[in-house]
DNA sequence: AAAATCAAACTGGTCTGACCAGTTAGCCGA
DNA sequence: TCGGCTAACTGGTCAGACCAGTTTGATTTT
């Protein structure tokens, strides 16, 4: 069972104890409800000190893949919604892209949603905020860069418009998984100011509270966004 | 400077020191780019060990909020996407908003659309399997039980027959957590027939291929369901 | 005087071993 | 058979040591 942990280009010593755990935990080794090996047996098989093997826990357990309870152990969790985010950021990052066109549609069902309750629930602050990401995403254009970050940013606090953090979670989970291809898409020329464009219209059906408006701003952004950052590489 | 850690309610030491940082971070004490006092000094400050604060600073690390480099210390970092996401969360939680509630409300949006998805795409082994589960669900009703599983486990098959695999897993974390708040719903008299009915309803759109009239069909017994299920005990 | 060098004195990264604090399970006595 | 208690787990924390990068400044060299 040659599971030692070599400490391999200056990465740190538990960031390749959560990859292998990780690893264990999508593969199925390690089954939802499972119990890890005490933290003094893990750190023999890995060949480390305790230390790092609680840090790589900890680092498990913010991600919502483990659940540590004190005297009796580490139990995984692969249900708990934080879980399945992160879950999902793992398997795409692994270049499984079949799952992109997935995750491409859940937000399609999910925005248009997200847009109509941020119009009846956007703050001022709120509205403030989307205004503001707006404004960088402008300068960013003009400076001739793609803005991808203004855009995600755009929608991650769309969602926080609606105040309700489970779907905050969720969003945040499928809008990063899908930068690189927004960042693939925003490369043509012409898209980043159209982006800014659907991104004002949804802006503007929020600040008035025309959630239908907004929901159909939103699908109608989507929908042009979708099909070409879909294309494969 | 009045800032020791007093292990408070048995929480466990570095989340309080997390606290405090996040909140010198919020409050504009430590600014982006500020480096932290080294783990030796935030370990005396907070009158903790060292591995205690290095925990917390793993923790702020994964927030994003914090970025380390070896030799050199830990630097505030306020402007990544994370960093901005996870000072929005923060802000967010202030009002400590009641997750049950929030869960029902992404379920409230996203199960609509799923019905509407798997009434275009559900197959006839889709069909048969939500078929057998009502079957179930009746079974289990004569025999004078709620039905929960079987309820549970129909909108888990209807998820299933999206063919969309992360949307599945989202919407098993959502229904795990919703799975107790149910089995009280249950618990009313008439309520399981009635569930079981609107199930049906659902089921008949899927069938037919109406999208929309599955939208609507689980829009409607969602209604039904939810102010009752959210009622505190 | 300016530049290159190098050696402390920082910084985080890790290991060890100890002890505290909950949990679990089995043993033993009533 | 049923409590209750202990012993052997579990994670939580601490202290101190040492390794490994970085920074800094004094020293040497040019």
């Amino acid at each position: 069972m040659g599971s030692s942990v070599e400490n391999l280009q200056g990465r740190r010593l538990h960031q390749n104890i959560v990859n292998q755990l990780q690893a264990r935990i999508r593969q199925g080794a390690l089954q939802h409800g499972a119990r890890l090996p005490s933290e003094r047996v893990l750190a023999e098989q890995f060949g480390v000190g305790r230390s790092s093997v609680r840090e790589a826990i900890r680092f498990l357990e913010l991600q919502g893949l483990v659940e540590t309870r004190h005297g009796s152990g580490s139990f995984v969790n692969t249900q708990s919604l934080d879980a399945v985010t992160a879950l999902m950021v793992l398997a795409q990052s692994r270049g499984a892209s079949d799952e992109l066109q997935d995750i491409f549609e859940m937000r399609h069902l999910l925005e248009p949603q997200i847009a109509g309750l941020a119009a009846q629930r956007a703050t001022p602050e709120d509205v403030g905020r989307l205004t503001a990401i707006l404004e960088e995403q402008h300068r960013q254009i003009l400076e001739g860069e793609t803005g991808v970050d203004a855009d995600t940013e755009f929608h991650f606090a769309l969602a926080a418009a609606t105040h309700n953090n489970p779907l905050l979670k969720v969003v945040n989970a499928v809008e990063d998984v899908l930068r690189r291809s927004r960042d693939r898409y925003l490369q043509q020329p012409g898209r980043p100011e159209r982006s800014m464009q659907s991104h004002h219209q949804i802006l503007e059906m929020v600040r008035n509270g025309d959630d239908a408006g907004a929901r159909r701003a939103m699908d109608h952004h989507l929908t042009a966004v979708e099909p070409a950052a879909v294309s494969d590489e």
